[in-house]
RNA sequence: GCAGAGAUGGCGGAGUGGUCGAACGCGCACGACUCGAAAUCGUGUUACGUAGGAAUACGUACGGGGGUUCGAAUCCCUCUCUCUGCGCCA
């Protein structure tokens, strides 16, 4: 959600970044918002005038009482009556357009950087930097699936009997790499200065309608039959939560967080499931990072925590390349995005482990997340950004399919055998 | 889960239908005093919206939502949360 402010004084430039995102059809929301805007500040107005009226109204009957004034009050109370009966239609207008007036706001996208690469869809994003060699195996690498069977470590018809398709069970030393995986990201980050935190695995429905659109309510969130409760799709939407309607110190800023959650998800939406594999499922567990900021470290941050994962996953032997967003594959709320892909050797290309994005000020305004600026006085909304730190299962594929050998066991970098009891590789099953 | 008590500004805490954005205290900011500080004294100090260049004015907000009333922090309904006791549980 962009500032109102930024359409009353530069329309243009609102109408530009439209165009930037080819999101033509949204054009007239920018003339939309703005009737809206100068209508709902019309009735306020008068609205605001009657109240005042109201207010005056109600002390003059009070101190008419007092001398014992009947009458005079009566008749003041008729008075009185007719405002209010202006003010409740004034009320009705006013919420009316201030409603429309939400939807047109939450419609009209997000500002986005300058250096953002211009493009219709996902197919004209653009690599950036590229990590470790994406290098070939001199043997076929095997589907994911295959491995994991191959090294007993999932399994797949006891979960569709229990929960259907969409779930897993990862067993023996695949689970152990998983939490492993996990546990490694959770101390690199907390090296890196990030406060650890387990957040709420489920949230109010205020608090999802706060984090995300109804669309996308309705594709991911499983509700809790009988209660006023959701299961988190990403621990983002309780940490970013947690701030919500929240005015900050500015000695707090900035708030480096890390946080750990399984996430649950209906796919509805998106491409559907895979049958075979685990790709995308309906649980996972992730590891999150999250900045809130002031203005000007924004940018600062988004470099770092994208480099923070591919620094993780370096370190761990795979390769990795960073893929910029293009204008027309970012979401409104976002400033600024890319996503780390790792190699996958079977397919020869790289895939998404990861997402990063700046949202400035867009998700700050819509959750009313605010820090004191110190030498202004005033307080002003803070940025947020929110990065992947490794999301398991996904990240599972990529660091089978990279440390796979010809014998058919898993090579585990030094980096992760200490969670691994030592374990240098893990052995396919007889 | 049941019963009772409660939720007021950055914090503590008054206030049970009008004169309450809210006493008083703490904190904080500025000023005086001081070589400097502490103490003391004085002044100021909620947020959001609208109008305005600004000073300011008006409106809204006393956990959230709804209601009664000319008028609600105060009365009613409802939800959430906290505390105490009982129950239950890892």
């Amino acid at each position: 959600m962009i500032d109102i402010n930024l359409i009353r004084e530069d329309p243009e430039r609102v109408r530009e970044n439209i165009r930037k995102k080819f999101q033509h059809h949204k054009l007239p929301l920018v003339d939309e918002a703005l009737e809206l805007d100068a209508r709902r500040r019309a009735l306020q107005q008068e609205g605001d005038a009657r109240r005042a009226d109201r207010n005056r109204l109600a002390k003059e009957i009070g101190s008419l009482m007092k001398a014992g004034k009947r009458e005079e009050a009566e008749e003041a109370k008729v008075r009185s009556k007719e405002n209010n009966d202006r003010i409740a239609e004034i009320e009705r207008e006013s919420g009316e357009a201030e409603a429309r007036l939400k939807t047109v706001m939450a419609s009209i996208p997000n500002i986005i950087a300058d250096d953002v690469p211009i493009g219709k869809d996902d197919s004209q994003n653009v690599q950036g930097e590229v990590f470790l060699e994406a290098a070939k195996k001199p043997f076929e690498v095997p589907y994911h699936l295959d491995i994991l069977e191959s090294l007993g470590g999932i399994d797949l018809d006891s979960a569709r009997r229990t929960s259907g398709n969409g779930f897993y069970y990862l067993t023996g030393d695949i689970a152990r790499l998983h939490s492993a995986v996990l546990t490694y990201a959770r101390d690199f980050m907390i090296d890196k200065g990030f406060t650890y935190c387990i957040p709420p695995f489920m949230i109010r429905s205020d608090v999802v309608s706060g984090v995300m659109s109804f669309e996308e309510m309705e594709g991911m969130m499983y509700k809790i039959e009988g209660e006023d409760l959701y299961l988190i799709g990403t621990s983002e939407h309780s940490m970013i939560g947690r701030f919500m309607g929240q005015t900050l110190r500015e000695g707090e800023l900035p708030l480096t967080l890390t946080s750990y959650s399984p996430c649950f998800r209906k796919e509805k939406g998106s491409h559907g499931l895979e049958e075979r594999g685990i790709y995308r499922i309906h649980q996972f567990e992730k590891q999150e990072m999250i900045v809130i900021c002031k203005p000007e470290e924004s940018d600062y941050w988004y470099e770092k925590m994208w480099r923070y994962t591919v620094e993780l996953f370096v370190s761990m032997e795979i390769p990795v390349r960073q893929l910029i967003c293009c204008s027309g594959d970012l979401a409104d709320l976002k400033y600024k995005s890319c996503d780390v892909e790792a190699w996958s050797p079977r397919q020869q290309k790289y895939f998404e482990v990861g997402s990063c994005s700046n949202l400035t000020d867009a998700q700050a305004r819509r959750l009313g997340i605010r820090y004191k600026n110190e030498k202004t006085g005033k307080n002003e909304f803070a940025h947020t950004l929110n990065n992947t730190v490794v999301a398991p299962p996904r990240m599972l594929i990529a660091f089978l399919e990279n440390h796979l050998r010809e014998d058919g066991s898993v090579y585990i970098p030094p980096v992760l055998r200490k969670y691994m009891g030592g374990k240098e590789k893990i052995e396919p099953k007889k």
